[in-house]
DNA sequence: CGAAAGATTGACTGAGTTCAACTGAAGTGG
DNA sequence: CCACTTCAGTTGAACTCAGTCAATCTTTCG
């Protein structure tokens, strides 16, 4: 994201930012709060999640290296309205409010960097509306899997096939189901030969398959 | 929205916008088009949505006067992810993507203003997401109606009481639910008290009961 | 090791979809 | 201006996907 800035914005930046060490489980911004800067991922995995009425999570998005976190609620000038917590171990920069914006004030082409990103994001979000409003839960969890499958292929620990690590409720609160649908419907999966899993671990086998089973054209 | 602009910038705007007159049921733009330029409603309302795979429309939202269409494709460098289409004969200006982007180009207020809508837009479908996952239809629909009645409301004939005139089908669509479902809804809110309809039309009485079928909080 | 959290399985229930039939309203072309 | 078609709205009945509840098993971790 700020490939676009000069040698000189980017040491303004690495200079302000500090880089801290999270603990899995730890949370990096609550729902509801003022934001006070923006986070980025330097690795490990964060979960961005809204809770619902009846205090279930809604999981928005798994996020890893490179994403930064934090952003639009503040050029919103709202309350986060989605709360942050680290799945695993992670590095993540933060960056204050005031060094963000100074930043974005000065650079023209991160300003135009930052408005394409979060036009594209809306875009995907209209897109997940859309999905789930009229998709079922079986489409969706295909989509899910497909979804999970860049996020943690970008680790890349060599060209083996792709582990997500998640608990089956953070899976299911993803897709947006109740758990024990969710553990049924990989149990489908797994006899239709598109994953394997050992304990936590889901393996994906047959990319080609589930794109069927979401039903994506 | 450009409010923000100086007047000189305003009258730039102006003198580039072209003012179309649409009739019901016209097309603004398609999904999967390039985005031309953008738009803005004058008077009247568009419904925009987007095309799910067996065919059947996800309304986004129903967008009425003052509002800006279009520009999130453009600024994403993407082809549009919805359609817009009237509902009602509408007056619509349309401003070119040349133009538009000269004008956010030398206004940073502008851009910033631009900025945090998309931002807060953002922000709403997350919050459109998590309903979506987790509420019941008829919460969903009771949400729906409480933002139509804002949508409508603005067109203020006097200070009487907000008519929704959509098709069942549409209001469906804008839910996410079947059309029979919807009617045996609306049935029950009519029975409620909470509104009454004629013919098409719906008017809401009791607000404050909606909020709590919706369990808003 | 033992407690707590996560995973799994079965049985049951019900909200919401689908299908089908029917009514009413609104065009529209002869 | 009327017959005819078409589209929107409504209602009933059957069905099904997915949620809930409860019990059990497994893993993890302090």
């Amino acid at each position: 994201m700020f490939s676009v800035l000069c040698a000189h914005e980017l040491a303004t930046i690495s200079d302000n930012k500090s880089c801290t060490l999270y603990k899995k489980g730890q949370i990096l911004f609550h729902e509801g709060t003022r934001p006070l800067g923006i986070f980025c991922i330097n690795s490990g995995k964060v979960k961005v999640y809204k809770i619902g009425t009846d205090g279930k999570e809604q999981i928005i998005r798994i996020a890893g290296q490179g994403d930064l976190l934090g952003y639009k609620a503040m050029l919103a000038e709202e309350y986060y309205p989605v709360s942050a917590e680290t799945l695993e171990d992670c590095t993540i920069c933060f960056l204050s409010k005031h060094n963000f914006l100074e930043t974005l004030n000065e650079s023209s082409d991160l300003n135009q960097r930052i408005v394409k990103q979060v036009c594209q994001e809306h875009g995907m979000l209209v897109d997940e509306v859309t999905n789930q409003a009229q998709k079922s839960v079986r489409e969706r969890f295909a989509m899910a899997l497909l979804k999970l499958k860049d996020t943690y292929g970008l680790d890349g620990h060599e060209d083996g096939p792709v582990e997500i690590n998640l608990t089956r409720e953070d899976l299911a609160n993803l897709v947006g189901t109740a758990t024990e649908t969710l553990i049924r419907l990989l149990h489908e999966f797994k006899e239709d030969g598109m994953l394997e899993t050992q304990g936590r671990k889901i393996r994906i086998i047959d990319s080609r398959q589930l794109v069927k089973a979401a039903r994506m054209m």
